[in-house]
DNA sequence: TCAAAATCGATCATAAACAAACAAATTGAC
DNA sequence: GTCAATTTGTTTGTTTATGATCGATTTTGA
């Protein structure tokens, strides 16, 4: 194999998984320790990855470009990894979903990579870059103008791009949700946008774990009826979840079978 | 076998696989090494592909699906550094800009993080996640469906977005120039794309290192004589630099400071 | 904190691939 | 036919890529 083509097949894995570890680079290329090391510097110096003790982490991967303020390591990372893996049997393959940007709704899309036939329209940068190398999923993105502290884009082009679509289904984030005052957001672009999609969609999924519930936030969307399924974690109060049953809303309770054991179990997160 | 129809023959293999060995050559065509570097390095002169040691990697954005070499390498990275040191200065404050997806442009971007009241449009979506950090770079996106060859968006939505806008200056990524042909590219919806980016902007600027130059594909995109500012490096041969000048064309060659002296090339960073 | 294990950087040896120079074969013009 | 130009193969020394080895460094777990 050529020098290039094994440099390709480490940025290949790097564009699917974040990080990859040194020993694994030389079982998958077949190769020793010292290739991959030199390999790893060269594709550092291309500032491609960042090496790190014992591997590397990725540069150029769209999980490096996520927002800071609500890093998915820490906060209720468990509950939206159970979350995203429920409501990825809700999407189909053939269909067209809407795919709005939120950390839990990131991780949905890390796992649609190997679908076929999936259209998928979105309106975060994020998971435009996420899904830009899976061969089986046409990519969609509504345009406009990325706000900077939702990193999502909204605007004129974003709202008229919505407005000329119909979709199967359309997945959202919900950042506050109340049984009686409906689904809320912090943001006045960002309730808009979120309105829009619910009308082009057929089938409305919210994502919202158990923190969310019982909130209220300054900007409304709807009612919570306006919700066709919900998913949701474990640790959701029942009352919730007879309620929004009460209200036609199915709810899907994802188990979080990974509990958290070791303090660290993460390895190369040494920084 | 004539000498033409050998290399002819390289290009077709070229075009099934990324990548080939040099013996698989001598094999498959039944001549020596010496006439197969002989062949590799006349290919690589006309932009065909680009040489590693044993064997060559296909520059053509392949047929499949599968992103070209030069999408995901950082191949003459020092010349594209150094052009985009060079255009970054082209940028001013205040200015309403476009930036057009591709490796060089990438790498300018980078360089704006900085900036103050600038207004980027982009239909890349790494552009825009590159620069969704900066506070003082408003980011607009044309959206659109995303090309899995070349990472970029085009389509309805891109298209009705830049006929609704005029900008300051228009920064393109050239894939081949040629002084009489003009400039073209690989793939027909770019070509579509950036002359509607030409149009709507006051001032045009390319970015094309020396390998570009003297070479043609597919899709015309517009003459020499469209472009008002070209950045270079200085690989690229005079004529062409006296050509472009003669047709009204203003020349910005960039120095291409990190000159690889020693034989440590980029192996061997200790820093 | 210490000690064991893993990983790293540097160096060297080897084999493969390289460039360059030269020789042989081929081609085309006269 | 001869001659020059081109192309291809061969030879030669040089460069490059890779794996092995050896301390040095870092991580990990107690």
């Amino acid at each position: 194999m050529l020098a290039e083509e094994r440099r390709f097949r480490i940025r290949e894995i790097l564009s699917g998984q974040r990080t990859i570890t040194a020993s694994d680079l030389c079982a998958a290329l077949g190769v020793t320790a010292a290739t991959v090391r030199r390999d790893l510097a060269a594709l550092e110096q291309d500032g491609v990855l960042v090496r790190s003790h014992g591997g590397a982490v990725s540069r150029m991967s769209s999980t490096n470009f996520q927002p800071s303020y609500e890093t998915l390591s820490h906060s209720h990372s468990n509950e939206k990894h159970a979350i995203a893996r429920a409501a990825e049997h809700l999407v189909l393959d053939g269909e067209t979903v809407f795919l709005e940007g939120s950390t839990t709704v990131f991780e949905l899309a890390r796992g649609l990579h190997q679908r076929n036939r999936l259209t998928v329209v979105t309106n975060s940068p994020t998971i435009v870059c996420q899904l830009q190398r899976s061969s089986g999923v046409t990519v969609l993105c509504t345009g406009g103008e990325l706000q900077k502290d939702t990193f999502y884009f909204s605007g004129e082009w974003a709202q008229r791009a919505l407005s000329e679509i119909r979709l199967d289904k359309a997945i959202l984030g919900v950042s506050a949700i109340d049984l009686s005052y409906g689904v809320s957001t912090a943001n006045h672009a960002e309730a808009q946008i979120k309105k829009m999609i619910t009308r082009a969609a057929k089938t409305r999924i919210a994502l919202a774990d158990h923190s969310k519930f019982g909130t209220q936030t300054f900007a409304y969307v709807g009612p919570v009826a306006d919700i066709d399924v919900l998913v949701t974690d474990s640790g959701t109060d029942p009352k919730y979840i007879k309620g929004l049953r009460e209200a036609g809303v199915e709810v899907v309770v994802a188990a979080c079978q990974e509990t958290r054991k070791g303090p660290s179990k993460r390895t190369h997160s040494h920084k």
